[in-house]
DNA sequence: TAATTTATCTACTGATTGGTACAATAATAA
DNA sequence: TTATTATTGTACCAATCAGTAGATAAATTA
Protein backbone atom coordinates (compact mmCIF):
# COMPACT_ATOMS: atom_id res chain seq x y z
CA UNK A 1 0.00 0.00 0.00
CA UNK A 2 1.69 3.55 -1.12
CA UNK A 3 -1.19 5.73 -0.42
CA UNK A 4 -3.01 6.77 2.84
CA UNK A 5 -5.71 5.37 1.84
CA UNK A 6 -5.57 1.71 0.54
CA UNK A 7 -8.94 1.02 -0.39
CA UNK A 8 -10.07 1.38 -4.21
CA UNK A 9 -12.19 4.71 -4.46
CA UNK A 10 -10.03 7.64 -4.82
CA UNK A 11 -9.47 10.10 -2.38
CA UNK A 12 -11.27 13.45 -2.74
CA UNK A 13 -9.01 16.57 -3.15
CA UNK A 14 -6.18 17.19 -4.82
CA UNK A 15 -4.05 13.69 -4.93
CA UNK A 16 -0.11 13.27 -2.93
CA UNK A 17 2.16 13.34 -5.58
CA UNK A 18 4.98 11.73 -3.59
CA UNK A 19 5.13 7.91 -3.04
CA UNK A 20 5.07 7.72 0.71
CA UNK A 21 7.80 4.98 0.95
CA UNK A 22 10.24 6.94 -1.80
CA UNK A 23 10.26 10.16 0.40
CA UNK A 24 10.87 8.20 3.49
CA UNK A 25 13.83 5.86 2.22
CA UNK A 26 15.66 9.07 1.33
CA UNK A 27 14.76 10.34 4.79
CA UNK A 28 15.92 7.20 6.40
CA UNK A 29 19.52 7.96 5.04
CA UNK A 30 19.24 11.54 6.34
CA UNK A 31 18.51 10.58 9.69
CA UNK A 32 20.93 7.18 9.46
CA UNK A 33 23.61 9.60 8.37
CA UNK A 34 23.23 12.73 10.88
CA UNK A 35 21.33 11.44 13.72
CA UNK A 36 17.60 13.21 14.65
CA UNK A 37 19.58 16.48 16.20
CA UNK A 38 21.97 16.85 12.76
CA UNK A 39 19.43 16.13 10.50
CA UNK A 40 17.46 19.69 9.47
CA UNK A 41 14.34 20.72 7.71
CA UNK A 42 16.22 21.82 4.96
CA UNK A 43 18.34 18.48 4.67
CA UNK A 44 15.17 16.71 4.86
CA UNK A 45 13.34 18.05 2.24
CA UNK A 46 15.73 18.49 -0.10
CA UNK A 47 16.82 14.90 0.08
CA UNK A 48 13.08 13.68 0.00
CA UNK A 49 12.29 16.33 -2.92
CA UNK A 50 9.58 17.62 -1.28
CA UNK A 51 8.34 20.97 0.42
CA UNK A 52 8.05 21.70 4.09
CA UNK A 53 4.25 21.65 3.76
CA UNK A 54 4.32 18.45 2.27
CA UNK A 55 6.46 16.93 4.93
CA UNK A 56 4.10 18.14 7.29
CA UNK A 57 0.95 17.27 6.18
CA UNK A 58 1.84 13.48 5.80
CA UNK A 59 4.27 13.16 9.01
CA UNK A 60 2.85 15.80 11.19
CA UNK A 61 6.39 17.13 12.24
CA UNK A 62 9.98 16.26 12.36
CA UNK A 63 9.62 13.81 15.53
CA UNK A 64 6.80 12.13 13.79
CA UNK A 65 8.98 11.75 10.10
CA UNK A 66 11.77 10.15 12.73
CA UNK A 67 9.22 7.43 13.93
CA UNK A 68 7.92 6.57 10.42
CA UNK A 69 11.60 6.03 8.87
CA UNK A 70 12.76 4.04 11.93
CA UNK A 71 9.72 1.75 11.03
CA UNK A 72 10.94 1.82 7.17
CA UNK A 73 14.32 1.24 8.18
CA UNK A 74 12.86 -1.58 10.21
CA UNK A 75 10.81 -3.27 7.09
CA UNK A 76 13.64 -2.94 4.92
CA UNK A 77 16.92 -3.10 6.27
CA UNK A 78 15.67 -4.85 9.20
CA UNK A 79 14.39 -7.46 6.91
CA UNK A 80 16.69 -7.88 4.98
CA UNK A 81 19.00 -9.70 8.34
CA UNK A 82 15.79 -12.01 8.96
CA UNK A 83 15.23 -13.27 6.20
CA UNK A 84 18.26 -15.39 6.90
CA UNK A 85 16.10 -16.78 9.70
CA UNK A 86 13.96 -18.26 7.43
CA UNK A 87 16.66 -20.34 5.62
CA UNK A 88 16.82 -24.15 6.37
CA UNK A 89 20.05 -24.26 7.49
CA UNK A 90 21.96 -25.73 10.26
CA UNK A 91 21.69 -22.87 13.35
CA UNK A 92 25.11 -22.84 13.53
CA UNK A 93 25.24 -21.45 9.83
CA UNK A 94 21.90 -19.38 10.33
CA UNK A 95 23.52 -17.43 13.26
CA UNK A 96 26.74 -17.13 10.83
CA UNK A 97 24.43 -16.00 7.62
CA UNK A 98 23.00 -13.44 10.15
CA UNK A 99 26.29 -12.14 11.22
CA UNK A 100 27.16 -11.99 8.03
CA UNK A 101 23.98 -9.93 6.48
CA UNK A 102 24.34 -7.73 9.50
CA UNK A 103 27.49 -7.03 9.06
CA UNK A 104 27.24 -6.38 5.28
CA UNK A 105 24.24 -3.99 6.49
CA UNK A 106 26.35 -2.32 9.04
CA UNK A 107 29.44 -1.79 6.54
CA UNK A 108 27.78 -1.11 3.08
CA UNK A 109 29.76 1.48 1.00
CA UNK A 110 27.73 4.34 0.08
CA UNK A 111 25.60 3.77 2.73
CA UNK A 112 25.87 5.29 6.59
CA UNK A 113 27.70 2.84 9.02
CA UNK A 114 26.15 1.05 11.81
CA UNK A 115 22.01 1.28 12.36
CA UNK A 116 19.55 3.46 12.18
CA UNK A 117 18.28 1.92 15.02
CA UNK A 118 20.63 1.02 17.13
CA UNK A 119 22.69 3.44 16.74
CA UNK A 120 21.15 6.60 15.63
CA UNK A 121 17.23 6.01 17.16
CA UNK A 122 19.12 4.39 20.82
CA UNK A 123 21.17 7.65 21.14
CA UNK A 124 18.34 9.98 20.26
CA UNK A 125 15.86 7.73 23.13
CA UNK A 126 17.63 9.58 25.94
CA UNK A 127 15.01 12.22 26.13
CA UNK A 128 12.50 10.21 24.61
CA UNK A 129 10.14 8.34 27.07
CA UNK A 130 8.08 7.15 23.79
CA UNK A 131 11.28 6.63 21.32
CA UNK A 132 12.69 4.28 23.96
CA UNK A 133 9.77 2.13 24.53
CA UNK A 134 8.90 1.47 20.41
CA UNK A 135 12.67 0.54 20.75
CA UNK A 136 12.44 -1.44 23.47
CA UNK A 137 9.61 -3.20 21.66
CA UNK A 138 10.94 -3.31 18.44
CA UNK A 139 14.43 -5.54 20.79
CA UNK A 140 11.60 -7.76 22.34
CA UNK A 141 10.75 -8.34 18.74
CA UNK A 142 13.92 -9.25 17.39
CA UNK A 143 14.52 -11.28 20.63
CA UNK A 144 11.38 -13.41 19.59
CA UNK A 145 12.12 -13.80 16.48
CA UNK A 146 15.50 -14.94 16.60
CA UNK A 147 14.25 -17.47 19.49
CA UNK A 148 11.49 -18.77 17.15
CA UNK A 149 13.57 -19.67 14.46
CA UNK A 150 16.38 -21.72 17.49
CA UNK A 151 12.93 -23.15 19.21
CA UNK A 152 12.14 -25.05 15.66
CA UNK A 153 15.91 -26.27 15.77
CA UNK A 154 15.43 -27.52 18.61
CA UNK A 155 12.14 -29.60 18.16
CA UNK A 156 13.61 -30.50 15.30
CA UNK A 157 16.77 -31.46 17.17
CA UNK A 158 19.28 -29.31 15.39
CA UNK A 159 19.86 -26.95 17.99
CA UNK A 160 22.92 -28.50 19.63
CA UNK A 161 22.13 -29.75 23.81
CA UNK A 162 22.71 -27.53 26.51
CA UNK A 163 21.43 -24.34 24.49
CA UNK A 164 18.57 -22.62 25.60
CA UNK A 165 16.64 -20.91 22.47
CA UNK A 166 15.91 -17.89 24.31
CA UNK A 167 19.28 -17.37 25.86
CA UNK A 168 21.16 -17.59 22.23
CA UNK A 169 18.75 -15.32 20.57
CA UNK A 170 19.20 -13.14 22.94
CA UNK A 171 23.21 -13.49 22.67
CA UNK A 172 22.93 -13.68 18.95
CA UNK A 173 21.20 -10.32 18.90
CA UNK A 174 23.46 -8.75 21.65
CA UNK A 175 26.67 -9.41 19.21
CA UNK A 176 24.65 -7.68 16.23
CA UNK A 177 24.34 -4.83 18.83
CA UNK A 178 28.40 -4.97 19.02
CA UNK A 179 28.37 -5.14 15.58
CA UNK A 180 26.53 -2.56 15.06
CA UNK A 181 28.31 0.14 17.24
CA UNK A 182 31.94 -0.90 16.15
CA UNK A 183 30.98 -0.39 12.60
CA UNK A 184 29.59 3.01 13.63
CA UNK A 185 32.74 3.73 14.97
CA UNK A 186 34.26 3.12 12.01
CA UNK A 187 35.59 -1.11 12.16
CA UNK A 188 35.97 -2.45 8.54
CA UNK A 189 34.02 -6.27 7.83
CA UNK A 190 37.19 -7.66 7.92
CA UNK A 191 37.95 -6.61 11.61
CA UNK A 192 33.46 -7.62 12.57
CA UNK A 193 33.85 -10.99 10.57
CA UNK A 194 36.56 -12.24 12.74
CA UNK A 195 34.93 -11.14 15.74
CA UNK A 196 31.36 -12.76 15.14
CA UNK A 197 33.36 -15.91 13.63
CA UNK A 198 34.66 -15.74 17.24
CA UNK A 199 31.48 -15.63 19.12
CA UNK A 200 30.09 -18.54 16.26
CA UNK A 201 32.94 -20.61 17.21
CA UNK A 202 31.74 -20.28 21.23
CA UNK A 203 28.34 -21.12 20.71
CA UNK A 204 28.55 -23.63 18.91
CA UNK A 205 31.74 -25.68 19.81
CA UNK A 206 31.30 -29.03 21.11
CA UNK A 207 31.28 -29.12 25.07
CA UNK B 1 47.19 18.66 37.11
CA UNK B 2 43.82 21.45 37.38
CA UNK B 3 45.71 24.09 35.33
CA UNK B 4 46.68 25.04 31.81
CA UNK B 5 50.36 25.18 33.39
CA UNK B 6 51.00 21.91 35.85
CA UNK B 7 54.91 23.83 36.43
CA UNK B 8 54.84 25.96 40.12
CA UNK B 9 55.29 29.10 38.82
CA UNK B 10 52.31 31.31 38.04
CA UNK B 11 50.85 32.58 34.54
CA UNK B 12 50.64 36.20 33.83
CA UNK B 13 47.61 37.85 33.16
CA UNK B 14 44.58 36.93 35.31
CA UNK B 15 44.24 33.56 36.06
CA UNK B 16 41.25 31.30 34.97
CA UNK B 17 38.47 31.11 37.94
CA UNK B 18 37.25 27.76 36.99
CA UNK B 19 38.59 24.38 37.63
CA UNK B 20 38.52 22.51 33.84
CA UNK B 21 38.11 19.45 35.17
CA UNK B 22 35.10 20.30 37.17
CA UNK B 23 33.64 22.28 34.30
CA UNK B 24 34.40 19.02 32.04
CA UNK B 25 32.26 17.12 34.16
CA UNK B 26 29.28 19.42 33.47
CA UNK B 27 29.70 19.27 30.21
CA UNK B 28 29.86 15.27 29.97
CA UNK B 29 26.52 15.05 31.75
CA UNK B 30 25.01 17.48 28.81
CA UNK B 31 26.81 15.74 25.93
CA UNK B 32 26.28 12.21 27.39
CA UNK B 33 22.32 13.69 27.44
CA UNK B 34 21.58 15.66 24.82
CA UNK B 35 24.75 14.18 22.22
CA UNK B 36 26.54 16.45 20.35
CA UNK B 37 23.79 18.23 17.86
CA UNK B 38 21.75 17.90 20.94
CA UNK B 39 23.96 20.10 22.87
CA UNK B 40 23.48 23.72 22.58
CA UNK B 41 26.26 26.39 23.72
CA UNK B 42 23.29 27.76 26.24
CA UNK B 43 23.21 24.28 27.58
CA UNK B 44 26.69 23.21 27.64
CA UNK B 45 27.76 27.24 29.71
CA UNK B 46 24.64 27.05 31.74
CA UNK B 47 26.05 23.68 32.94
CA UNK B 48 29.15 24.01 33.26
CA UNK B 49 28.26 27.82 34.97
CA UNK B 50 30.88 29.60 32.75
CA UNK B 51 30.07 32.41 29.87
CA UNK B 52 31.23 32.11 26.35
CA UNK B 53 34.47 33.32 25.64
CA UNK B 54 35.59 31.82 28.41
CA UNK B 55 34.70 28.41 26.57
CA UNK B 56 35.75 29.02 23.95
CA UNK B 57 38.91 30.33 25.25
CA UNK B 58 39.80 26.96 27.03
CA UNK B 59 38.45 24.38 23.78
CA UNK B 60 38.73 26.50 20.89
CA UNK B 61 34.82 25.86 20.09
CA UNK B 62 32.23 23.44 20.94
CA UNK B 63 33.88 20.29 18.67
CA UNK B 64 36.98 20.74 20.81
CA UNK B 65 35.13 20.63 24.17
CA UNK B 66 33.28 17.50 22.95
CA UNK B 67 36.89 16.11 22.61
CA UNK B 68 37.81 17.17 25.73
CA UNK B 69 34.75 15.87 27.51
CA UNK B 70 34.99 12.38 25.87
CA UNK B 71 38.65 12.14 27.26
CA UNK B 72 37.39 13.50 30.74
CA UNK B 73 34.39 10.53 30.75
CA UNK B 74 37.18 8.38 29.56
CA UNK B 75 39.78 8.86 32.78
CA UNK B 76 36.82 9.14 34.98
CA UNK B 77 33.76 6.66 33.98
CA UNK B 78 35.97 4.56 31.94
CA UNK B 79 38.67 4.41 34.77
CA UNK B 80 35.69 2.83 36.92
CA UNK B 81 35.45 -0.08 34.80
CA UNK B 82 39.04 -0.83 33.90
CA UNK B 83 39.93 -0.44 37.75
CA UNK B 84 38.43 -4.26 38.37
CA UNK B 85 40.56 -5.47 35.60
CA UNK B 86 43.27 -4.94 38.35
CA UNK B 87 41.67 -7.01 40.70
CA UNK B 88 43.70 -10.21 41.94
CA UNK B 89 40.55 -12.45 41.23
CA UNK B 90 39.74 -15.29 38.91
CA UNK B 91 39.43 -14.55 35.03
CA UNK B 92 35.77 -15.37 35.34
CA UNK B 93 35.29 -13.39 38.49
CA UNK B 94 37.56 -10.27 36.73
CA UNK B 95 34.96 -10.77 33.82
CA UNK B 96 31.86 -11.02 36.07
CA UNK B 97 32.79 -7.90 37.71
CA UNK B 98 33.35 -5.91 34.85
CA UNK B 99 30.38 -6.64 33.19
CA UNK B 100 28.58 -5.65 36.66
CA UNK B 101 30.76 -2.04 36.97
CA UNK B 102 29.83 -1.25 33.15
CA UNK B 103 25.79 -2.02 33.57
CA UNK B 104 26.28 -0.07 36.87
CA UNK B 105 28.03 3.06 34.72
CA UNK B 106 25.11 2.57 32.28
CA UNK B 107 22.31 2.13 34.35
CA UNK B 108 23.06 4.76 37.10
CA UNK B 109 20.41 6.51 38.83
CA UNK B 110 20.44 10.33 38.35
CA UNK B 111 22.77 9.78 34.96
CA UNK B 112 22.02 9.49 31.69
CA UNK B 113 21.58 5.90 30.08
CA UNK B 114 24.19 3.84 28.66
CA UNK B 115 26.96 5.43 27.23
CA UNK B 116 29.05 8.65 26.39
CA UNK B 117 31.56 7.23 23.80
CA UNK B 118 30.35 4.03 22.92
CA UNK B 119 26.92 5.54 22.05
CA UNK B 120 27.07 9.31 21.71
CA UNK B 121 30.53 9.94 20.66
CA UNK B 122 30.22 6.54 18.33
CA UNK B 123 26.64 8.20 16.61
CA UNK B 124 28.15 11.23 15.91
CA UNK B 125 31.06 9.90 14.64
CA UNK B 126 29.91 9.27 11.14
CA UNK B 127 30.42 12.67 10.19
CA UNK B 128 33.84 13.45 11.58
CA UNK B 129 36.66 11.08 10.60
CA UNK B 130 39.03 12.52 12.73
CA UNK B 131 36.57 11.49 15.66
CA UNK B 132 36.25 8.26 14.33
CA UNK B 133 40.18 7.41 14.34
CA UNK B 134 40.11 8.87 17.64
CA UNK B 135 37.25 6.34 18.77
CA UNK B 136 38.89 3.25 16.63
CA UNK B 137 42.27 4.33 18.69
CA UNK B 138 40.13 4.19 22.16
CA UNK B 139 38.64 0.33 21.34
CA UNK B 140 42.06 -0.83 20.57
CA UNK B 141 43.22 0.61 23.97
CA UNK B 142 40.31 -1.21 25.43
CA UNK B 143 41.09 -4.81 23.56
CA UNK B 144 44.72 -4.38 24.61
CA UNK B 145 43.96 -3.68 28.31
CA UNK B 146 41.50 -6.15 28.87
CA UNK B 147 43.75 -8.70 26.71
CA UNK B 148 46.43 -7.89 29.00
CA UNK B 149 45.20 -9.06 32.10
CA UNK B 150 43.70 -12.29 30.35
CA UNK B 151 47.09 -13.12 29.28
CA UNK B 152 48.96 -12.64 32.90
CA UNK B 153 46.41 -14.83 33.63
CA UNK B 154 47.65 -17.50 31.25
CA UNK B 155 50.98 -17.13 31.86
CA UNK B 156 49.97 -18.14 35.62
CA UNK B 157 47.85 -20.88 34.63
CA UNK B 158 44.78 -19.27 35.46
CA UNK B 159 42.86 -19.17 32.08
CA UNK B 160 40.54 -21.75 31.08
CA UNK B 161 42.50 -24.21 28.37
CA UNK B 162 41.37 -23.36 24.83
CA UNK B 163 40.61 -19.49 25.49
CA UNK B 164 43.00 -16.97 23.25
CA UNK B 165 43.59 -13.97 25.66
CA UNK B 166 43.20 -11.49 22.92
CA UNK B 167 40.18 -13.28 21.43
CA UNK B 168 38.18 -13.50 24.81
CA UNK B 169 39.21 -9.46 25.37
CA UNK B 170 37.54 -8.78 21.88
CA UNK B 171 34.53 -10.89 22.84
CA UNK B 172 34.57 -9.45 26.37
CA UNK B 173 34.62 -5.80 24.97
CA UNK B 174 31.93 -6.51 22.55
CA UNK B 175 29.13 -7.74 25.20
CA UNK B 176 30.00 -4.20 27.03
CA UNK B 177 29.27 -2.80 24.10
CA UNK B 178 25.94 -4.30 23.74
CA UNK B 179 25.13 -3.77 27.54
CA UNK B 180 25.75 0.09 26.70
CA UNK B 181 23.32 -0.34 23.66
CA UNK B 182 20.59 -2.05 25.53
CA UNK B 183 21.10 0.65 28.35
CA UNK B 184 20.79 3.60 26.12
CA UNK B 185 17.85 2.08 24.93
CA UNK B 186 16.25 1.53 28.02
CA UNK B 187 16.78 -1.86 29.47
CA UNK B 188 17.27 -2.55 32.87
CA UNK B 189 20.13 -3.11 35.14
CA UNK B 190 18.54 -6.96 35.83
CA UNK B 191 17.90 -7.48 32.56
CA UNK B 192 21.37 -6.38 31.32
CA UNK B 193 22.74 -8.60 34.40
CA UNK B 194 21.05 -11.54 33.07
CA UNK B 195 22.85 -11.65 29.72
CA UNK B 196 26.04 -10.30 30.90
CA UNK B 197 25.61 -13.99 32.87
CA UNK B 198 24.82 -15.79 29.99
CA UNK B 199 27.75 -14.80 28.63
CA UNK B 200 29.87 -15.58 31.04
CA UNK B 201 28.39 -18.75 32.32
CA UNK B 202 29.32 -19.17 27.79
CA UNK B 203 33.28 -18.38 28.40
CA UNK B 204 34.01 -19.97 31.32
CA UNK B 205 31.69 -23.12 30.77
CA UNK B 206 34.16 -26.47 31.24
CA UNK B 207 34.59 -28.19 27.57
C1' DT C 1 53.18 52.47 41.28
C1' DA C 2 52.73 51.74 36.14
C1' DA C 3 52.78 48.61 32.25
C1' DT C 4 51.60 44.24 30.62
C1' DT C 5 49.03 40.14 30.10
C1' DT C 6 45.16 37.32 30.23
C1' DA C 7 40.36 36.15 31.54
C1' DT C 8 35.80 37.55 32.00
C1' DC C 9 31.46 39.98 30.91
C1' DT C 10 27.93 42.11 28.03
C1' DA C 11 26.12 42.35 23.88
C1' DC C 12 25.95 41.34 19.48
C1' DT C 13 26.36 38.96 14.66
C1' DG C 14 24.58 36.54 10.45
C1' DA C 15 22.94 32.09 9.68
C1' DT C 16 19.96 28.47 10.62
C1' DT C 17 16.41 26.20 13.33
C1' DG C 18 11.49 23.88 13.31
C1' DG C 19 7.17 25.21 11.98
C1' DT C 20 3.27 27.79 9.46
C1' DA C 21 -0.01 31.29 6.88
C1' DC C 22 -1.79 31.89 2.64
C1' DA C 23 -2.66 31.70 -2.03
C1' DA C 24 -2.50 28.80 -6.06
C1' DT C 25 -3.32 24.26 -8.00
C1' DA C 26 -5.60 19.99 -9.00
C1' DA C 27 -8.41 16.45 -8.06
C1' DT C 28 -13.56 14.72 -7.01
C1' DA C 29 -18.66 15.27 -6.28
C1' DA C 30 -22.79 17.58 -7.44
C1' DT D 1 -19.90 23.92 -14.80
C1' DT D 2 -19.74 24.89 -9.85
C1' DA D 3 -18.69 23.74 -5.20
C1' DT D 4 -15.75 21.13 -2.31
C1' DT D 5 -11.63 19.05 -0.64
C1' DA D 6 -6.90 18.49 -0.19
C1' DT D 7 -1.98 19.22 -1.69
C1' DT D 8 1.29 22.19 -3.36
C1' DG D 9 4.72 26.26 -3.57
C1' DT D 10 6.22 30.76 -1.80
C1' DA D 11 7.41 33.31 1.66
C1' DC D 12 7.58 34.08 6.10
C1' DC D 13 7.89 33.68 11.50
C1' DA D 14 10.04 33.98 16.17
C1' DA D 15 13.51 31.36 18.35
C1' DT D 16 17.76 29.50 18.52
C1' DC D 17 22.21 28.33 16.56
C1' DA D 18 27.64 28.68 16.96
C1' DG D 19 30.80 32.06 17.33
C1' DT D 20 32.94 36.87 18.34
C1' DA D 21 34.07 42.07 19.14
C1' DG D 22 35.20 45.12 22.55
C1' DA D 23 35.17 46.84 27.10
C1' DT D 24 36.29 45.61 31.82
C1' DA D 25 38.60 43.14 35.57
C1' DA D 26 42.34 40.92 37.83
C1' DA D 27 46.51 38.95 37.99
C1' DT D 28 51.82 39.46 37.06
C1' DT D 29 56.32 41.92 36.10
C1' DA D 30 59.12 45.94 36.28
Amino acid sequence: MKSKESSGKRARGRPVLFDRDNVLDAAVLVFWEKGYDGSSLDNLTEAMGIKRPSLYAAFGNKRGLFEAAIDRYASTRGGLEFGVLQHDNEPRQVVSDFFKMSISCATEEGKPRGCMIANVATDAAENDELLRTKLANMFDQTDEGIARRFRADEESGRLPEGLDPDTLAQMVHSVIHSIKTRARAGATGEQLSEIAGSFVEMFFSKK
